[in-house]
This record gives structure tokens, C-alpha cells and sequence, in this order.
DNA sequence: GCAGCCTTGTTTTTT
DNA sequence: ACAAGGCTGC
């Protein structure tokens, strides 16, 4: 609320017409308005940094359900999880206000979930297994180097990268493997193109897709069948597409063809914030969206509201220099603000230190919180020494992906577990767990088993199951095999509760049975599908295994039907649930932090927990391990429908940006790609150097100048995000892959008018103490943040109070009182300083005594 | 089959 | 500087 009435407040002209009041309308200016009011057929939104983008597609969305549209005919597409989340949340309260005929939700959310949503409501139109997982780009990967491999062709010569790249770049076009193929000329994309038949071949074997594949069999499907194609027109009526400027041609095409019959699509963007082009953005799609809807409205939205006039202007200025560019002028009622401080070190550890001394000056004596400030660097490498320097002053801070947390081991190992529980066919995942924790089933034991399962046609967690049917192996194998496919069994008649378990067919004494016992089914005897939590999954797999055995079938979507020799029946088709079939509607799963939570320990993840000496990096996982099932928490929360396949989806489709936490009390850090679309009040763009800023891959002979004008474009998107203060940094040193470089500041430092600037050269930092030049308070006052509306200030003096450092060093000593969220409540004996870091022996009450890390712990201080 | 050492590459940017 | 993967010696 605080930012709407801020955006009131500065507004210079509130509109005092008859709408007056009008919670749509009323606070809006005329270009706003009419963007907001143009109902039917295309719309073009160029919408300048800050201009209030988002308000105006939240309020146009309001402003089609007044008119009688219902919500859910309205189709809102974002980039990130978050902004849909935001655009969500903020329309649906707009909503709520206006006591519509029709109670329903638009959709919102980005290109990817809608696309996965689609190809799963019509999987079974374009073949698609219903249950198909979602590759993120270590996977891809992985499948590109077996793709190699099958080919003959070394990684070393063909970097797995680089042709994946090739790869996607071909789906962004919609260019399948066959198209590719014909087209391809010369030595690197004729095999690229072997590679890219055998990768598809191993992603169909695994029943999975990628990224790219979600967009390209969305364009296809919809491009292609009518019947499914009017059916969507019908469904979305009202299209809106936000950051239009970084959609792909796959993109391109879906936005088409569903807005093609009715042409009421409305399209926001800017084309100076364009800064996927190297993933296949095409800045045309924005450009001639006028000649491909020649009836379309443009609108344009030039008023900032965000910056100072002094950043807008230097922003402004550096853009100019893009000679690719539509002219655009940005302008601003806002004050002119402070100057923008433009620091030059000696090296990164000089800046580091530097920037974060004066984010705590304007935190104690400007009265900044932590959350107001960011700091953006144009890669993820440069984010280790900012973090240093924080965790050295104590400071708060959270980073955008240090390593993504998705893609940390332990919890890859987690999430392939309950890969592998949806989809058995997910040879990768299989591959992954098979030994995780180590069971002694090594390479050759492992490929013994794929050439079995290959051979007769089975997935591999079949293949477990009959591991004593495979030559060669040792008993120790076989044995090992086995008890892991009957942890997967229970673990899936704990995840997957077969529908309509209680009308399965008595089991034939089996070929396969693993386990002896009753075929006794009782748990849904009842005939609820609710999920019982005293029921004891490894009971069940033991009492129930014959039966139950039969519904884990990896083979539901086997051609073959299952012949009288067959190890499998006809109850195999069980192995998939629906939730969308389940007819109460209510949870027929249980909740997914149950089921990870069953995984984790059924596959006795946590072992290392028992050894005595607990290193930092177990800590770690032990600690990631905790978030995941507090994340998959939370999910439940927040999706008690949801089914362990939706899970996995929405986990395969999150960003970095979407765990940005928003009150979270800290400076955040992150790159300048993921700082599109927000803003802070205090922003710092550090290591503005030449090979960085502008990337060298822009650079060199083989960039060119649309690569350094992206770059540009880049530096322009970090710094519109600042709202009252900017510092640009750069280093005359840098340390880069282990080596010292000297480093020439940016050239777009030099395209910033002087008047703009205040330049600190911390060089001088050399000279006898006490000479002129560094930290010259007299020059650079660290000034107190301008005073702000009435309803800014309120939500900044809030955070101000909550904003204290969580982990300050100085909330620890020797003898007080701590709780670990693992081993509990105990006493800290000795605190040491360990290079950046303080290693704390802590005397647990029931945990003994443990050496740990104060920076990675976690620990809380309890009092008394 | 596995643990530990040594080599190698890695640094754009992301759904 | 660091992480991951490969190699060697149990």
C-alpha cells in the first residue's frame, strides 16, 4: 500500500475528473488511462523504465473485468514466478473491490508454467506422457554428453555447452531436430545436428522435457491443431504480455496464435531494457508489432516516477549512445537528488570493503534498512567478495544465487528421488540415486543393469526388481538392487496412493514378487483416498508388496499390452494419479514436506549425522536439506491440492529472483540481470570495467556491436532500478580466475555527463594520512535520506527497527546460551576466529560438543 | 568399489 | 580461487 500511495504522492497531477475516486482510474495519467481503457484488439505498451508498468497492466486488468469481461478469460503472462505473483496479488485485491457478477481469477504466471500446464492438460493430443519431468540445465547437460557419446564425439571438441546452445537456439525458432538438420552446413552444426536427434531420443527415453521444449511444444500444439487452438482463444479472451521486448520467436508464435482470431492482445515493454537477446530474444517481435497488428494502439509511457532526476539523467545520457534505438525520453517530476557517486579502488577488496562502509553510514546515519539497499554486479563470480566484506561488518545481506539452491547436491539427490517416484522412467534421476547414499552399486553393476532393462524393454527401477535375473552380477549387486527397488516401492505407495487401491485385483503369486507375504490391501479399504498419517509406509511395502508392487509400474505407458507371460498386469496404468481426476477435490496425496520427509529418511540421507565431528559442509547439506522441506512446507501450504508432480514442476520453473525474500532485512545482492523490474532506494553496481561491464564476450573479435549495446542496455536496466542514490564502482585491480589484473574502467562510466557525478579516487588512499582526497565527509556527506510521503516513511521506519543484523558476531560470547536448529539448546565454549570466519565449540544439552561455524550455523541466542 | 589426491576448467547473463 | 571430475592406490 505504502508504494501506491507513494506513487500518489509523487505524482505532480492527480486527474480531478468525474472518475475521480475511481479506484481504477483515479490516480492514473492520461497515458495510463488510456492504455488501461483500450478494451478490444491490440495494444502496444512502450513503457519507459519506472513509468509505472505495472500498475497499468494491474489496473487494465481491473479495469476489462468492470466491464463485464470475466477474470478468468484474462490471460497475464511475466517473466519471473515473482512478478506474476506481485501482478497477481495486486489484481486480485483490485478484484475484490469491485463486487463483480463473475468470481473468478484471471491467470497469471510466466510463458513456462503456462506452457507445462498446457502440455499437461493435452498431453495426450501430441503424445506426451502425462507425467513428464523437467530438465534444468545441469540435466541438459548431462544428456548432451551421453548424446556426444553415442556419436562418438569428444567433449573436448565439442564443448556439451556450446551445442546445447546450438540446441536451444534451434528450439527457440522452432527449428526441430529434422529442420536442423537440412539446414545445417559445415562440420561443427552437421554433428550438432547427430546430437541434437539422439538428445531428443534420450529425452523422449526419459520421458522428459526441457526449457526450451515446454515453449517449442506449445508453439507446435497450438500452431497445428485447431481444435485445441480455438478452444484456447475461447478460453483466454484478453491477452497481456508483459517485458514483451525479451520474448523469443517460440514465444512469439504462442502469443500469436492465441490472440490471432480475437487480436485483444496487449503487449508492454521497452526495448532499451532488451538484455536476452543471447537466449534467443527477438527484439523485432516488439518493434513490428505494429506490422504485425496493424490495427494496434500504441501507448506510450515516458513519465518516471521511480528516480532522481539526477539518475534519470545520467541513465538517459548513457543510453543514448545505443545507435540501434528508438529515441525515447524518459523525464521525471522527482527531485534532483543527490549526485552519483562514481568510486575507483585499488582493488576488489578495496570496493568491497568501500561500498559496504558507506551502505552502513547511510543505515546509521540516514536511517536507511538494509532491505532499501541492493547491490547489482554483471556476474555471479564478482558476488564472493561483496559477501565477505558484509559477513566481515556484520552486516545483513542476502544473495540472489550464490549457487542456486535447486542445484546443490543434496537436494538434487532429494528431488530425484521424487522424480523417480512420478516418473520411473527418469533414467538421469535413477542415475543419480542409484548409489546416493552409497549402497556399493558402482559403474559396472549399474550398466549391467541398463544393457538388462534396455534389453527387455523395462525402466530401470523394474529392472531392480528383477536384478536376479541378470547375469553377471554379484549377489552383493543383486541384493543391493533389490532392496533399493523395494525402497522406491514403499516410498511410492506412500507418495502416489494407487487410485482405487482397494479394487485392485488380487495379485497372481508373482514372477517377481520381491517380498512374501499377504496380499493384503487394507489402508483404502475404507474407500478414502485421505491421506492416513499413522500409516506405516515400510509395514506397507512388506504387508502389501505383492499387491502393491504391480501399481508401481514403470510401464503404464508401455505400447505392448501386457502378454500372459507378462511380469506385469493391467493394474499398471494406476502408476500415474491425476489430481484434476480426483472427484472430491480434496487431498488425496499426502503432503509432499511428508513425503521428502519419508525419503529423506528411508533412504537414510542424513547418516552422516551420527558420525561425531560434524564439518561445515555437512552442516550445509544438513541445512539445505531442512530449507527444502521448509520450502516443500510452505508449498503445501499454500497448494494443499497440489500432487507431488505439480510439485516438481513448479521447483523445475523457479528463479533465482522468485526467492528474493521482500521484508527480509538485508542488503541484497544480485546480478543485473535478475535486478530487472525491481527497485531500491539505494543501488551500487560494482566492478564497472571493461571486459566486465561490458563482457568481453561482447567484446573481442567475436562480439560485435549489438552484443556491446546490450551491454549497454544492461548497465541502463541496473541503473533505473536505483531510486535515490547510485554508486558506480570499478577496481584498478581485480582478482580474476586466481590472477591480479589490472582493469580499465567502462567506457559507459565516460558516457555519464560529469554533472551527474561525484568521483571518488580511493587511490590517494596512498597519501600520508590525513591529506584530502579519501573520505572526504566534506565532499560526500553520507546525507540522510529525503524525507518521503507519509506512507513511505511509516513502512521505513518499521524496517529500520526489525533490521538489526541477525547474525552480528556480537550477540555471541563465550558462555551465552544458544539454540541450533538441529542439535538445540547449548552453551558456547570457545569462539575462534578462523581466517573470514569465527569457528564457535558449542556444549549441546543432549548433543554434546560440536565445532561449528558462527557464519554457517545458524544458531540463535536464547536468553537467560 | 571407493576414498583421497590431483588435474582441469571455469566465469556471462536464465526460464 | 574454487569446484568438479578423473585417476591412482587401497
Amino acid at each position: 500500500m505504502g508504494r501506491d500511495q507513494r506513487y500518489a504522492a509523487w505524482m505532480g497531477v492527480t486527474f480531478m475528473t468525474a472518475d475521480n475516486g475511481d479506484v481504477i482510474l483515479g490516480d492514473l495519467t492520461l497515458a495510463q488511462r488510456e492504455a488501461v481503457t483500450h478494451v478490444d484488439g491490440p495494444l502496444l505498451v512502450l513503457a519507459g523504465a519506472g513509468s509505472g508498468k505495472t500498475r497499468t497492466i494491474t489496473r487494465r486488468m481491473a479495469y476489462l473485468a468492470a466491464q463485464g469481461i470475466a477474470p478468468m478469460n484474462i490471460l497475464a503472462v511475466t517473466f519471473t514466478n515473482k512478478a506474476a505473483a506481485e501482478m497477481r496479488n495486486r489484481t486480485l485485491a483490485l478484484l475484490a473491490g469491485l463486487s463483480l457478477r463473475h468470481g473468478s481469477v484471471p491467470t497469471v504466471c510466466t510463458f513456462h508454467s503456462l506452457c507445462a500446464r498446457l502440455l499437461r492438460e493435452f498431453s495426450s493430443a501430441i503424445g506426451l506422457p502425462a507425467a513428464f519431468g523437467i530438465l534444468d540445465t545441469a540435466d541438459q547437460l548431462k544428456l548432451i554428453r551421453q548424446a556426444l557419446e553415442k556419436n562418438g564425439l569428444s567433449p573436448e571438441n565439442f564443448a556439451p555447452a556450446r551445442v546445447l546452445d546450438k540446441i536451444s537456439g534451434a528450439k527457440n525458432r522452432l527449428q526441430q531436430a529434422d529442420a536442423f538438420a537440412a539446414a545445417a552446413t559445415g562440420y561443427f552444426d552437421t554433428s550438432v545436428a547427430k546430437v541434437y536427434r539422439v538428445y531428443e531420443e534420450l529425452l523422449a527415453a526419459g520421458k522428459a522435457v526441457d526449457f526450451d521444449d515446454l515453449l517449442l511444444k506449445t508453439a507446435l500444439l497450438l500452431r497445428d491443431n485447431a481444435e485445441i487452438r480455438n478452444r484456447l482463444q475461447g478460453r483466454f479472451r484478453y491477452i497481456l504480455i508483459d517485458e514483451y521486448q525479451d520474448t523469443n520467436h517460440a514465444q512469439f508464435v504462442i502469443a500469436h496464435m492465441l490472440a490471432m482470431e480475437h487480436e485483444n492482445i496487449c503487449v508492454t515493454g521497452d526495448p532499451d531494457q532488451s538484455i536476452y537477446a543471447w537466449r534467443g530474444a527477438n527484439l523485432s517481435n516488439i518493434l513490428e508489432f505494429e506490422k504485425f497488428f496493424p490495427r494496434a494502439r500504441v501507448v506510450l509511457l515516458e513519465q518516471n516516477y521511480r528516480s532522481t532526476k539526477t539518475i534519470l539523467q545520467a541513465a538517459s545520457a548513457l543510453i543514448t549512445h545505443n545507435r540501434l534505438r528508438k529515441r525515447k525520453d524518459l523525464w521525471t517530476e522527482n527531485a534532483v537528488g543527490a549526485k552519483i557517486l562514481r568510486i575507483c579502488s585499488a582493488d576488489e577488496k578495496q570496493e568491497a570493503r568501500e561500498i559496504v562502509r558507506r551502505l552502513r553510514d547511510w543505515h546509521e546515519r540516514g536511517g536507511i534498512s538494509w532491505d532499501k539497499m541492493a547491490v547489482f554486479y554483471r556476474v555471479n563470480a564478482i558476488s564472493r567478495v561483496l559477501e565477505e566484506a558484509l559477513m566481515e561488518a556484520g552486516l545483513p545481506y542476502q544473495i540472489v544465487r550464490g549457487t542456486e539452491f535447486y542445484a546443490r547436491k543434496e537436494v538434487k539427490d532429494v528431488l530425484a528421488y521424487l522424480k523417480l517416484l512420478v516418473n520411473p522412467d527418469d533414467t538421469l534421476s535413477f542415475q543419480r540415486v542409484i548409489n546416493v547414499p552409497a549402497r556399493g552399486l558402482g559403474e559396472t553393476s549399474v550398466s549391467r543393469l541398463a544393457d538388462f532393462a534396455a534389453h527387455a524393454g523395462i525402466s530401470l527401477p523394474t529392472a531392480c526388481r528383477r536384478a536376479e535375473e541378470i547375469p553377471d552380477l554379484t549377489k552383493r549387486a543383486v541384493e543391493a538392487f533389490r532392496r533399493f527397488a523395494a525402497l522406491i516401492d514403499s516410498l511410492r505407495i506412500l507418495a502416489i496412493p494407487p487410485a482405487g487401491a482397494s479394487h485392485l485385483p488380487a495379485r497372481q503369486a508373482g514372477t517377481d514378487t520381491l517380498l512374501p507375504g499377504s496380499p493384503e490391501v487394507s489402508r483404502d479399504a475404507s474407500g478414502t483416498n485421505e491421506f492416513d498419517p499413522l500409516y506405516d509406509p515400510v509395514l506397507a511395502a512388506e504387508t502389501t508388496a505383492s499387491t502393491e508392487l504391480s501399481t508401481f509400474s514403470a510401464d503404464a505407458d508401455e505400447n505392448s499390452p501386457p502378454g500372459p507371460d507378462s511380469h506385469r498386469d493391467a493394474t499398471g496404468e494406476s502408476g500415474y494419479p491425476h489430481a484434476a481426476e480426483d472427484p472430491v477435490g480434496s487431498r488425496r496425496f499426502p503432503p509432499i514436506a511428508t513425503i521428502m520427509k519419508e525419503v529423506i529418511h528411508r533412504a537414510e540421507f542424513i547418516h552422516e549425522s551420527k558420525t561425531r565431528t560434524m564439518d561445515e559442509e555437512s552442516l550445509q547439506r544438513q541445512s539445505n536439506i531442512q530449507e527444502l522441506i521448509n520450502v516443500a512446507t510452505e508449498y503445501d501450504r499454500q497448494n494443499p491440492a497440489g500432487s507431488l508432480a505439480d510439485y516438481l514442476t513448479q521447483v523445475a520453473l523457479v528463479s533465482d529472483v522468485d526467492r528474493l525474500g521482500e521484508k527480509s532485512g538485508a542488503v541484497t545482492l544480485m546480478t543485473l540481470h535478475a535486478a530487472k523490474g525491481l527497485e531500491f532506494p539505494v543501488v551500487a553496481i560494482v566492478a564497472m570495467e571493461e571486459g566486465i561491464l561490458p563482457h568481453e564476450r561482447a567484446l573481442g573479435f567475436q562480439g560485435r556491436a549489438q552484443d556491446v549495446e546490450e551491454e549497454r542496455r544492461l548497465c541502463f536496466v541496473g541503473m533505473t532500478r536505483a531510486m535515490q542514490q547510485l554508486i558506480l564502482s570499478c577496481s584498478c585491480y581485480r582478482m580474476i580466475m586466481g590472477r591480479s589484473e589490472g582493469r580499465l574502467a567502462s567506457r559507459f562510466l565516460k558516457e555519464i555527463p560529469d554533472e551527474c557525478v561525484v568521483k571518488i579516487d580511493l587511490l590517494t588512499q596512498e597519501r600520508p594520512a590525513g591529506s584530502p582526497g579519501y573520505r572526504d565527509e566534506n565532499v560526500d556527506p553520507p546525507r540522510p535520506f529525503r524525507a518521503k510521503p507519509a506512507g513511505y516513511r511509516d513502512s521505513a521506519g518499521k524496517s529500520i527497527a526489525a533490521a538489526e543484523p541477525a547474525s552480528a558476531p556480537a550477540r555471541f560470547r563465550k558462555g551465552s546460551l544458544v539454540r541450533h536448529q538441529k542439535f538445540g539448546v547449548g552453551r558456547i565454549a570457545e569462539l575462534t576466529p578462523v581466517g573470514e570466519k569465527t569457528r564457535v565449540v558449542v556444549e549441546f544439552q543432549s548433543a554434546g560438543r560440536r565445532s561449528l561455524f558462527l557464519e554457517h550455523a545458524r544458531l540463535e541466542p536464547v536468553d537467560g
